[in-house]
DNA sequence: CTCAGATTGATACGAACGTATGAATTAATC
DNA sequence: GATTAATTCATACGTTCGTATCAATCTGAG
């Protein structure tokens, strides 16, 4: 079996014809480079990152990326779609479990935790070429629509049975997603060199640290979304 | 003939004593040179951004970055220090007003708000290294380290006032925080082109929605961060 | 075995990068 | 006006980048 070019989702199709076969055995090199990449983006950057260290990262010769992928981009587009997949997959079964509507965002905010628990790259490639001022790239904003549609429409849901507070669905799923996608973040930000005095006293690759985080989120987004009373400005009750 | 400066720490006087009171007209250049860099590095990152770029956006000499800062990444971190400089001020103002700790809290999210909303392009330069998987720089770190020390102390005297919920009050931080950071951030990332379909209810840059999002945002961490009891749904420790 | 196509390999190329250098120019002091 | 330091300017250097090129090698079908 022989033979192919750039197959994946998006299909430029720079270079050769395709001859529709099985996937090669040379597919090794795809997935070298995928991985190669991945880890190099992820810690680097995009630009931080070259086709030489990728290449030289994964064993493979240089003009590999080209061939296999067409360019730089094409690569990088490739590792998103492949972290965003289990991702998306994720999300959908969250949305699926549970009783309640607030149980059902719970189960998604624990998803997201677990997920970027399990890929602790995954923030650091979604959120790159967002902080760099470029607008989301295309697998990314695919699973993200997909997870706000599916939320927005369980807040909404909530919000009839009286779950929920009132409020703008798409808001609250802003604020629901914020949590671990900021603390993630925060997790591996905040890992000083010399160990800045002020988070000290959390030890983040303590695994009951982490999963008092997970615990302290879900409750932090429970009560947010909670349809309770709660007493405005003044002072105390 | 040259002369050697680098003020190295952005604190001392911009280069050689000069004689007192006289700055040199030349600091323009200074000053010239953090505005067209604050603008490229928060639009194209700082791999992204070559010092052929800044100087021409700024409208002067190649050389100028060299001479006025010795790198390119002493630029960066000068312009980093400009960009914390007001945010910290902010901060501190927000922590010393209201009455409650809990509006105090609502003040630091409100102060975040509305100093991103000044500066859209603060979350970018801030985010930026982080999310290439670098320790934050230095002004960075100072900034976000008194503030969390600051406002633990006020969400610990909450606790103890019985206003605030139990937990740990540097999580509680890391969750307020991560309102005005991510919506901010989102705020920019999802002006998709060709508008996906699903955000397409929220015209990010009309003033009252901008408003209805900060007021959203302060009543969902008031919440989270009240103490309130609330009824467990489902499988709750 | 043969051979065409798929893949790998070594190398080249032009562009862009950060920085260095030293002359030219400006501003200040005497 | 002369002297000197501060700053600007034009240009050069060495490196690294993404990609292109094309020969070498591998693989499976006939």
């Amino acid at each position: 079996m022989c033979a192919q070019r750039i197959p994946e989702t998006e299909s430029p199709g720079p270079m050769t014809m395709v001859a529709a076969g099985t996937t090669p055995a040379a597919t090794d090199t795809r997935e070298l480079l995928i991985t190669s990449a991945r880890r190099l983006f992820a810690t680097r950057g995009y630009d931080g990152t070259s086709i030489r260290a990728i290449t030289a990262g994964a064993g493979v010769n240089l003009g590999a990326v080209t061939y296999h992928f067409g360019s730089k981009r094409a690569l990088y587009e490739a590792v998103l779609a492949r972290v965003m997949e289990p991702l998306g997959q994720r999300i959908a079964g969250a949305m699926e479990t549970g009783s309640s509507s607030l149980d059902r965002l719970a189960a998604l905010v624990r998803a997201f935790f677990h997920q970027l628990r399990e890929n602790p790259d995954q923030p650091f490639l979604i959120l790159q070429e967002i902080a760099a001022g470029k607008p989301p790239p295309k697998p990314v904003a695919r699973v993200m629509g997909r997870t706000a549609a599916a939320v927005a429409e369980v807040i909404a849901r909530g919000q009839e049975e009286g779950a929920i507070r009132a409020g703008d669905p798409f808001l609250l799923f802003l604020s629901l997603l914020s949590q671990p996608v900021y603390m993630s973040l925060a997790r591996h930000a905040f890992r000083a060199p010399g160990g800045a005095d002020w988070m000290s006293v959390l030890d983040w690759d303590d695994a009951a640290v982490q999963e008092s985080m997970v615990e302290h989120a879900v409750l932090f987004a429970r009560q947010g979304l909670a349809a309770i009373p709660i007493q405005e400005g003044g002072g105390e009750p």
